[in-house]
DNA sequence: CGCATCCCCTGCCTGC
DNA sequence: TGCAGGCAGGGGATGC
């Protein structure tokens, strides 16, 4: 469940029972998810305690005491869950009852708040790695990745400046994560049909000295910003059933206005056009043929 | 260099 | 019911 709303969400569940809290013991039962996990993967997170929980694009970031930062991505199908320690503790309210563990369980933490976070991954295209907190935007994970699209640099100028050149589709644009990182492909289709913009159009139409491509790039800055924002809002997106590590299901797949809607009516007010799904470089793409230009 | 294609992997849904 | 095919919220390697 991995866009950056939903990333954002996995972060804040887990942020109470993991900041502040130490590691006692890490389960790992398989050797590798996307990539191996990293040398002494397990004896480097034992003991440690989590400073911070932070987020960079799609990636968590658990900031640790021995100065180095467990990276963790959740790919396609990766997912956390909270489980409280027994029935008698405060987190029994909250959080799933301990359970035998199920399949594609691949990372288990046991923590010190009495907690157990546990890692499923059924496609395995997640990935966790350790790093330095000195040099971690140098990375290789991190160092080619665009702008934070909630952070201050978004705006319609620097859209503009990303578009320069760029012989590309909007579409493809949006899911460069070179460029702006943490969009995938159901913010792009929404944040492009908020901004009245084809998935189609050509990236360097929205370059700055070219007639209305200031007023488009604003728009789509603008949309970006807006949809991630309400998205974060409503919890993210639960697509097939999938749930946030409380359990909690996210809401804003109710709010969507093209994405999986083929064939039904554009949600836009005296818009008469039909939702249409094609196919950009392997992945669907959901657009309004007829208010989107 | 930029861009399109293919691949990694499992599960679920559709149609025959 | 079984099976094949297509599809899925990501991203990296490859080849043109």
């Amino acid at each position: 469940m991995p866009e950056l709303p939903e990333v954002e969400t996995v972060r804040r569940g887990l942020q109470p029972v993991m900041e502040g809290a130490v590691i006692e013991t890490v389960t790992v039962r398989r050797p590798d998810l996307r990539k191996p996990f990293p040398p002494r993967f397990r004896q480097r997170l034992t003991g440690r305690r989590i400073v911070s929980l932070g987020r960079r694009a799609k990636y968590l970031l658990a900031d640790l005491d021995s100065g180095e930062v467990l990276v963790m991505h959740l790919g396609m199908s990766g997912s956390f869950r909270i489980e409280a320690d027994d029935d008698t503790s405060p987190l029994a309210a909250t959080y799933y009852r301990r359970a035998p563990l199920k399949a594609h369980d691949h990372v288990v933490f046991d923590l010190s708040s009495g907690a157990r976070v546990i890692f499923n991954d059924p496609r395995r295209f997640g990935l966790m790695d350790i790093v330095q907190r000195d040099g971690l935007e140098t990375s290789p994970l991190f160092a080619r990745l665009g702008i934070e699209p909630l952070g201050n640099a978004l705006d319609g100028a620097h859209v503009a400046a990303l578009a320069e050149g760029r012989v590309v589709s909007l579409k493809a644009l949006l899911l460069d994560q070179t460029k702006i990182a943490g969009i995938g492909n159901i913010y792009a289709c929404e944040a492009l049909w908020r901004a009245r913009l084809s998935p189609m159009r050509l990236a360097e139409s929205l370059a700055t000295a070219r007639g209305g491509a200031t007023v488009r790039a604003n728009r789509l800055a603008d949309s970006i910003r807006a949809v991630l924002e309400e998205a974060i809002a409503a919890g993210g997106s639960s697509l097939r059933d999938h749930r946030q590590a409380d359990g909690e299901l996210g809401m804003f797949q109710h709010h969507f206005a093209v994405y999986d809607r083929e064939g039904e009516p554009c949600q836009r007010p005296n818009c008469r056009g039909i939702v249409r799904r094609t196919v950009q470089s392997g992945r669907s793409t959901f657009y309004c043929p007829v208010c989107q230009k």
